[in-house]
RNA sequence: CGGGGCGUGGCGCAGCCUGGUAGCGCGCUUGUUUUGGGUACAAGAGGCCCCCGGUUCGAAUCCGGGCGCCCCGACCA
């Protein structure tokens, strides 16, 4: 993309509303813009993060054997009437009414609706188990919006639901998501840590949450330090094998990781002193078993091998895909502007032509601009050199691939790496090779 | 929802207390200049001063009501 014909609008200085420094830079580099408390705007390079998110999502989800689907944002008050879910969701439903004053809600999360869909599809044990996800937005009137996109009333989510026959069946649906979701986070450039979570009347241990660990996180989060440093989401389990499950399931469980709400000084105390590790944490995800709550509720039953109906078990599984944009910004970033992981930076590089105009620093540009196509963002601005350098710092492409008359002569360019700031002079071949490694 | 703050060109702010129909920095446009880390100079464009009502000869400024946004706390399937 040319970022002369790029609606991509950098600030120097911060609106006045952003307080944190993710919020910050995402208004700053041009990445979204806020239309109301909580709600924002995607802009170009935002909405190719958002959208490099979810694929990584989508693509985690279905080596993971769960299926896309995609459902309305709009649900009927009935559903929710149904799980008794309406009355006791309290004013953080948006509730709304059509024409006809029938009653409506942007939904929240939707286990009603799929609950409702598999009642109306599924009668026999044999077409369980089931996985099915959707990535879609979701609405949440949160008394205050805040940090951004991090605490937004609108936000896109991945809301994942598994139907298995028996309980055994549901916790091998519930390790295959954790699994999934540790290489989802991985694949992303950060380190998620799964957490105990409070599992409500279920019980158990089956809920957790997924925390990247950060100063201004909204969690305060006690963690033994294993998890600073072990693999987090190991290749070698698989996903068809039980066994490779519940080891893999055993690794991230033994050791000691809590939220302050579910923080157990009985358990902390045996974690080795060196070992324990005190912070904050961003939720960016949650798996939650619930059991037959909504298909008994809804009345969902199959008939078993036995003849006899049988309501499935169920679990559901969120990972806050907008909220990841802010998060990761949060883990990953420095004075100068973000510093986006690979796999979910807008653009593989910036081309700084710092010379617009300049028969040769032009041709040199255009050249590399063909070369890399969709992964470049070419700055083709009649600016001046410095402008150019900080915008590229701010909005954080892992390579900055600076073009000047001193280097172009020789057909020379300086490769900037923005995580770790090593520069080197190469020639273009040199250059290319590395950006698109 | 309790407490606090703010709303003035695209962004950051001053002006308000002590009414006399707007100002600064950045950005934007044009020209010159500069040319590898937001250059300098000059000339410009751009404002329903959040909205409605009241007081007054006169309201960004005072008074009343409303709306919006932010911060602290509580809240956060």
């Amino acid at each position: 993309m040319r970022l002369s014909r790029s609606l991509i609008p950098t600030l120097k200085e911060t609106p006045a509303e952003a307080q944190i420094v993710s919020h910050r830079l995402m208004l700053r580099a041009g990445l979204i813009r806020q239309q109301s408390a909580g709600i924002y705007a995607w802009l170009p390079a935002g909405l190719r993060v958002l959208h490099n998110i979810a694929n990584i999502v989508r693509e985690e989800q279905a080596r993971a054997g769960a299926q896309e689907i995609l459902m309305p944002t709009i649900q009927s008050a009935e559903l929710w009437r149904e799980s008794g879910r309406y009355d006791a969701y309290g004013p953080e439903m948006l509730r709304i009414r059509d024409r006809h004053d029938r009653e409506m809600l942007y939904g929240p999360t939707n286990e009603e609706m799929l609950t409702a869909i598999m009642r109306d599809s599924v009668q026999s044990y044999r077409d369980l188990p089931q996985m099915l996800y959707q990535i879609q937005w979701k609405f949440r009137d949160e008394v205050r919006p805040r940090f951004g996109v991090l605490r937004g009333r609108e936000f896109f989510m991945k809301d994942g639901y598994s139907f298995d026959l028996d309980y055994e069946g549901a916790v091998e649906s519930y390790r295959r998501m954790m699994l999934a979701y540790m290489r989802t986070f991985k694949r992303m450039g950060v380190r998620a840590v799964p957490m105990r979570a409070d599992t409500g009347p279920i019980g158990g241990n089956l809920s957790h949450e997924f925390h990247i660990l950060a100063p201004t996180g909204e969690s305060g989060v006690f963690y033994d330090a294993s998890f600073e440093t072990i693999e987090l989401g190991d290749d070698a389990y698989d996903y068809e094998n039980r066994a490779d499950l519940d080891a893999f399931f055993d690794r991230m469980t033994s050791l000691y990781a809590a939220t302050d709400e579910k923080h157990d000084e009985a358990a902390w105390a045996k974690v080795p002193e060196d070992q324990r590790r005190e912070g904050r944490g961003i939720e960016v995800g949650q798996i939650f078993y619930f059991g037959t709550k909504y298909s008994q509720a809804m009345n969902f039953a199959v008939v078993g091998p036995d003849g006899a109906r049988v309501h499935p078990e169920m679990g559901s599984y969120g990972i806050g895909v907008s909220r990841l944009t802010g998060a990761i910004i949060e883990a990953s970033h420095d004075e100068a502007g973000i510093i986006w992981p690979d796999a979910i930076a807008p653009f593989r590089a910036s081309i700084l032509n710092l010379r617009q105009g300049d028969q040769v620093t032009d041709a040199l540009c255009e050249q590399i601009y063909d070369a890399l196509g969709r992964d470049a963002l070419y700055d083709d601005r009649d600016a001046r050199a410095g402008e150019k350098f900080a915008d590229a710092d701010l909005m954080g492409h892992p390579w900055q691939i600076i073009v000047g008359p001193r280097g172009a002569a020789k057909s020379q360019v300086e490769l900037k790496h923005r995580r770790t700031g090593e520069r080197a002079e190469l020639d273009i071949e040199a250059a290319l090779a590395k950006v698109r490694l």
